[in-house]
DNA sequence: GTCTATAACACGATAGAC
DNA sequence: GTCTATCGTGTTATAGAC
């Protein structure tokens, strides 16, 4: 295990205030009061604000790529894939729920690695369409619109950050499973 | 119809921009070049930047709160309740997708409203949960975790406001009814 | 209803002492 | 590594002319 840097502690700060109010609305000088100094203190591990932003959602996105390369290049049928995508989504959501935030509300505010996001978030959508698209070819998954049935599970898996820290006494293998449960076999008795 | 008023021009554009950056980083001046105005003018017109966000959200948080009110008290099944909530969504934020970005995203920046808002919500969140609840009871709808049934479809319809600008040609109608299927009857053949 | 000018303050970031 | 002090700019909002 790496040690934890005064930077890291600074990102692990942000974090969880960014998740609050957003990444324009936290001042640098609410994130040094969170971490009992001054503003300027700050700026002797960090350069800029837009370096703290840069340093909770980039990790992140790529351990979503990382993760989705090992699936799409897995064996599994399509269902299981997608059985594994809600492991991915539950497990980087588990281990940080405040980045999860700042990834899904704030990445607008990139600067220099805007485009790097998105190349990044559109590849995983892609693939993710990918997988349900073969499904469909190979009759496991419905003959619905692939497009849906992506958009619905991404919106429910993107959402995770909000749910999960209210439900700490569920593991994260008892949600993926109930999750997978519900988003593929429905709800219907 | 009512004639569309100054002030609603600009609670409209600023919707449009708040979608784009969120709340915190529009600035006044920039809602006033998007209207064609200087910023000093806007304020011929609305009291406060907050009055704004309020104008925006409240009446969407209203509308959901209207919708529910009509759906409880109704005679429907517990499926077509939660078929009918499927169609709420899609039609509010159909008719005002941006003012649904704000609702999600920015509602935390109300300031004398933000206990009302609150209160909309948990109230809107209780009548849903009791509507799965009940369709268990009846064995309607299958014995596991209402509350993932209710986190999973709750976060797929308020992540339409991002869905419906990119599916211009599909009308609500059909789209209500194949998110339905999905949420509902799942996704495996 | 819009303008120019500006008040009053908050912002991100830097300089330099300790 | 943290501090005080401060720069330069951006912020919401108001005053008063047209």
């Amino acid at each position: 295990m790496k040690q934890k840097t005064r930077k890291d502690e600074i990102i692990t700060t942000a974090a969880e205030l960014f998740k609050e109010k957003g990444y324009s609305a936290v001042t640098m000088r609410d994130l040094a009061t969170a971490m009992g100094i001054k503003a300027a203190s700050l700026y002797n591990h960090i350069n800029s604000k837009q370096e703290i932003l840069k340093g909770i959602i980039i990790s992140i996105a790529e351990a979503f790529t990382n993760g989705m390369e090992g699936i799409i290049n897995s064996e599994a049928t399509s269902i299981n894939k997608l059985k594994h995508i809600v492991e991915l989504h539950v497990n980087i959501t588990a281990n940080n729920t405040n980045g999860m935030a700042s990834l899904n509300n704030d990445w607008m505010h990139l600067e220099d690695q805007l485009d790097y996001y998105l190349k990044l978030r559109n590849e995983y959508e892609a693939n993710f369409l990918a997988i349900i698209e073969q499904g469909v070819l190979d009759s496991e998954i419905k003959n619905s619109n692939p497009e849906v049935i992506m958009f619905s599970m991404l919106s429910t898996l993107r959402s995770l950050y909000l749910w999960i820290p209210k439900k700490e006494d569920l593991n994260a293998n008892d949600l993926a499973n109930s999750l997978s449960e519900v988003l593929i076999y429905g709800i219907n008795d």
